[in-house]
RNA sequence: GGCCGAGUGGCGGAAUGGCAGACGCAGGGGACUUAAAAUCCCUUGAGGGGAUACCCUCGUGCGGGUUCGAAUCCCGCCUCGGCCA
């Protein structure tokens, strides 16, 4: 599948010696301990930045269809919050060593990067230091930029896209046209979380859960003032009309997407399998009542059914009740709405108010009472039916408010065969368990979930769980009371905003025709720049004189208003990588073609915090700009690598002078001023911050070390889907390691310099072919690490290995005959072509100074000789009752016998055996040989 | 509470059924140096014996199991982390 270079031939083209230049040759002169302070190492790394940036190429912008050396590689772009961190150096590093490991392969690369650059951190900003949001953007853009170009990321540059310039944005708008025509845009009034400091809306992220005198409350992050449910009117997105297809999706994602994001999109999306049951509310009149239920088996067990205080019907419930009860509802049903979602469904004291109304059940005609209670969500009818005997919520809101209980469920083993539950309605809230062997059932301590028999039930007696629902699915359905019905915790994606740093929503509303959308012709509709950012916590949009002020595009009335919201920036990051496909195209979002040659995403990159939100959105908007034609695939990543966390160590003194958080720096400090010891502080791995101080800036390191030393550092760390935690000294052995590599390959230049092919008819001495061993082993083992399990951490230990032996060997052979010499030469060009795609820098400098014409990534990749990666003669373990007891020499090829024969013949294995019966001789050719006596 | 992941030297981590601790850091010893830093070399799981280069015992969170052989697979538990509630 891939071409592969060729192995023989990793020592060739190379140009004549004395045009070699190597910074440090006259340096290394002093040959003492001086040279590193004249040195200074590494000063090559702009030479190669500036060489790379002249002779890139950019990514073809073909537009015939994609092929298998086409490769569409993405790390998601970053906010730009002002500095570069190990947050985004991390997944960059990744993906950059990936991209050049490729291209090296001869694939054709796309590696774009850009700028999630709406969003409020700049806008908070602008309110605080009376600037623009943009300044404080494009300042911090400039500065992230340069910082990864000096780390020597190879991104296409010429394909940037930034989310909050026009040309990008004026796309995000139409696309929301498009999702208006198509009714997947909607505006509807509903529950938002309201600051009552700053008069607007804030994302569920941006709400806190404070405690302020004992008392806990949903808070603004950024005001710490109460949050409360408000109804206003907002944009959504139909998500949940895509909610099946993107549960399929992830089917056929299978292993190339990690089952943990996968699942935690499965959860999120939320679907269950139940039935709606149509019972009948006794209010004046008779009204319908719906509730939804994944276990309708245990309809007989109803004993009340009870409201979200939302529901429709309390409202009637609330006027029809006496002034006593109206009071009590009308109150309760505020103080819930006060809690958030989150809260309610949680471990919150159930309470609820008995209205005194009766609802009648239409499968046993039983009367219950109706109950608003605070943990029924308006999810799903946004009723329940409380079966106290079966649900566990329910059992405890029956014990504290005294409700009868009726068991209809008996535990009896199910065979797994008979449960015949599908997988997705086992995911569900939880009720949906296998009837388990041995399930106990004790209504006296909790109630019975299982699966079961029912009883009590009338004529479904006797049926199982599953059998039953299917069949008062059945029955309701055919009375039209009810039946299957389909449910999703995934809600419609709301996506206004109150602010003004985001994608201005492009419509109008004009007070004859409605809303009505922006024309095509008229897009982008614009930012304007002359905006006051005062902390009134409107949108400046609202206060803008001149912004909302336009012609209805139908009728052409002069008073028609603007929409003031903008959308959420996760609309903005929903189909960037298609962009990056045709980025500079000013007639369409993207040329069809173009989108094609690369699209989808091969392999995105980034963090686990992702997993839900930007990811499902993403998949949301790919799926829905497939329905409408303007591309063939409906997912945009066919693969996803989700890189861990750097977290750091943190250092907490607390004693009679502090109590507070201090870096390493400052505790040695405050150590040697025996200001604090050992024993008054704490130490915790966590997530580096700034009030932690536990963090670690890469660019100083840089600075400091080389962009080389901290990508291998980085790298070196663990494998990259792992959490792992910084080390403050973690740069001195990648740092060393590669100045060792320096000098070695600088010292050994002259003696290998003139080799370049393999002897013929010259034997390899032992030394020389373990260093062979050594230098097949390393490009075996990168190369599998670069197909598969991109462990890099075990790829750079491999490389160190090597140059270990390295040293070894030239220690040992003072006067290398020229197979050996050859065999030198081979081990270096195996660690400048294999680790190039690591420490592009450095790999660039040896190849140059080894006599190598043009860029290192130019050169095939090498491929191993399977038969230079073995030894001779091996070494095989001897156990004795899986006791190792000896080692044993042996030929590579040596079969079983020999092997058992030399086996027993080992003095320490006599030894082991002595007096002992020998029962089973175990050989396993190549690893080992176990020998049971008794 | 649910789901997922993890637990291996002083530390980051190797080893995915076959010599536990690769590689690196930190520690110890030595060389160089007036000295220090830097650099280079040796050494380093714990315990014990022989004391040269050798050997033994224990050891991958805990308890069981499967296997000739388990860090690795199975069952039960404990702890930590993440996500969700």
């Amino acid at each position: 599948m891939v071409e592969e270079g060729n192995g023989a031939a990793i020592v060739a083209a190379r140009k004549a010696p004395s045009e070699r230049k190597g910074t440090a040759g006259e340096s290394r002169q002093n040959g003492d301990g001086s040279m590193d302070d004249e040195r200074k190492f590494p000063d090559f790394e702009a030479k190669w930045q500036k060489f790379w940036d002249e002779r890139k190429q950019p990514a073809s912008s073909g537009t015939e269809p994609k092929s298998d050396k086409d490769f569409y590689i993405l790390s998601m772009f970053p906010y730009p919050s002002g500095k570069l961190h190990f947050g985004h150096a991390l997944p960059y590093t990744l993906t950059d060593a990936m991209a050049r490991y490729l291209r090296m392969r001869g694939y054709n690369v796309l590696n774009p990067t850009g700028w999630d650059a709406f969003g409020l951190p700049a806008e908070n900003a602008a309110i605080q230091n009376k600037t623009h949001p943009a300044t404080f953007t494009y300042a911090n853009i400039e500065e992230m930029r340069k910082q990864k170009h000096a780390f020597g990321y190879s991104f296409d540059w010429d394909r940037e896209v930034f989310t909050c310039k026009p040309d990008y944005y004026k796309w995000t708008q139409w696309i929301f046209l498009q999702m208006l025509e198509k009714g997947v845009a909607y505006r509807k009034t509903a529950r938002v979380n309201w600051c009552t400091q700053c008069n607007t809306v804030l994302a569920n992220e941006q709400v806190q859960t404070l405690i302020k005198d004992g008392e806990e409350f949903q808070a603004c992050e950024r005001c710490e003032s109460r949050v409360i449910p408000k109804e206003i009117p907002a944009w959504y997105l139909r998500i949940t009309d895509y909610a099946d297809r993107l549960l399929e999706g992830l089917d056929k994602l299978g292993d190339k997407w990690p089952e943990k994001v996968a699942s935690q999109q499965r959860y999120w999306i939320g679907r269950s399998e139940g039935v709606n049951i149509d019972f009948t509310a006794k209010l004046k009149d008779e009204s319908r009542l719906t509730v939804f239920t994944t276990r309708a088996d245990t309809a007989f067990g109803v004993t009340f059914v009870a409201l979200a205080p939302e529901h429709p019907l309390v409202d009637q419930i609330i006027e029809q009740s006496d002034a006593k009860i109206a009071k009590q509802l009308k109150e309760f049903v505020k103080e819930t709405l006060t809690m958030s979602e989150q809260d309610r469904a949680g471990d919150v004291e159930k309470e609820g108010i008995n209205t005194g109304f009766k609802a009648v059940n239409p499968l046993s005609g039983e009367e219950v009472p109706i109950f608003v209670a605070n943990y029924v969500l308006m999810y799903g009818t946004g009723a329940v039916m409380a079966v106290p005997a079966h649900d566990q919520r329910d059992y405890e809101f029956a014990q504290e408010y005294k409700l009868p209980m009726k068991q209809v469920i008996e535990p009896r083993p199910i065979r797994e065969a008979d449960d015949g539950l599908s997988k997705r309605m086992r995911f569900d809230d939880g009720h949906g368990r296998g009837g388990a062997e041995g399930a106990k059932c004790d209504l006296e301590e909790e109630a019975f979930t299982e699966h079961g028999v029912l009883v009590n039930s009338g004529k479904y007696d006797g049926k199982t769980t599953v059998e039953a629902i299917a069949a008062i699915a059945g029955d309701l359905a055919s009375q039209n009371k009810g039946g299957a019905q389909v449910n999703y915790k995934l809600r419609d994606w709301g996506i206004s905003r109150q602010r003004y740093w985001g994608c201005p929503i492009p419509v109008v509303h004009c007070n004859r025709c409605g809303i009505v959308p922006v024309p095509e012709d008229q897009l982008p509709v614009e930012l304007p720049d002359d905006v006051d950012f005062l902390p009134t916590g409107q949108s400046p949009l609202t206060l803008h004189p001149d912004f909302q002020k336009t012609r209805c595009p139908k009728c052409g009335a002069e008073d028609a208003r603007r929409d003031t919201d903008t959308m959420d920036t996760f609309v903005d990051s929903s189909w960037y990588y298609l962009r990056y496909t045709d980025p500079r195209n000013a007639d369409k979002i993207f040329d069809r073609a173009k989108a094609h040659h690369w699209a989808p995403v091969d392999l995105y990159i980034g963090g686990r915090e992702h997993a839900i939100l930007h990811l499902i959105y993403a998949r949301f908007y790919t799926k829905f700009l497939h329905d409408i034609g303007l591309i063939d695939f409906d997912e945009p990543f066919q693969r996803l690598y989700a890189h861990g966390l750097i977290q750091g160590e943190s250092i907490r003194v607390v004693n009679e002078h502090m109590n507070r958080y201090v870096s390493h720096a400052e505790f040695d400090k405050l150590k040697k001023e025996g200001k604090a010891g050992d024993k008054d502080i704490t130490r915790r791995i966590e997530k580096m911050s700034k009030s932690k101080k536990n963090g670690a800036d890469p660019t100083e390191l840089m600075n400091q070390y080389g962009a080389d030393a901290v990508r291998l550092a980085i790298l070196f760390l663990g494998p990259g889907d792992a959490d792992s935690a910084w080390d403050p000294n973690g740069m001195k052995g990648p740092y060393g390691f590669l100045r060792r590599w320096y000098d070695t390959t600088l010292q050994c230049a002259p003696m290998i310099e003139e080799i370049t092919q393999a002897p013929e008819g010259t034997e390899y001495s032992p030394e020389a072919k373990a260093l062979r061993a050594g230098a097949h082993t390393l490009i075996d083992k990168v190369t599998r690490e670069f197909e598969g399990r991109y462990a890099f951490n075990t790829a750079i230990a491999k490389g160190m290995e090597l140059l270990n032996e390295i040293g070894t060997f030239v220690r040992n052979n003072k006067k290398p005959d020229e197979a050996s010499r050859y065999a030198l030469r081979e081990a270096f060009e195996a660690m400048i072509v294999t680790l190039a795609p690591f420490v592009p820098h450095i790999a660039e400098e040896l190849n140059e100074l080894l006599g190598h014409e043009g860029s290192v990534f130019d050169r095939p990749w090498p491929k191993a000789d399977p038969a230079a990666m073995q030894l001779d003669t091996i070494e095989i373990p001897v156990q004795v009752n899986g006791k190792l007891r000896g080692t044993i020499s042996l030929p590579r090829e040596a079969d079983k016998a020999a092997m058992e024969k030399a086996a027993i013949e080992n003095e320490n294995v006599k030894k082991a055996v002595e007096g002992m019966k020998i029962t089973k001789l175990i050989a396993v050719p190549g690893r080992i040989v176990n020998i049971v006596a008794k």
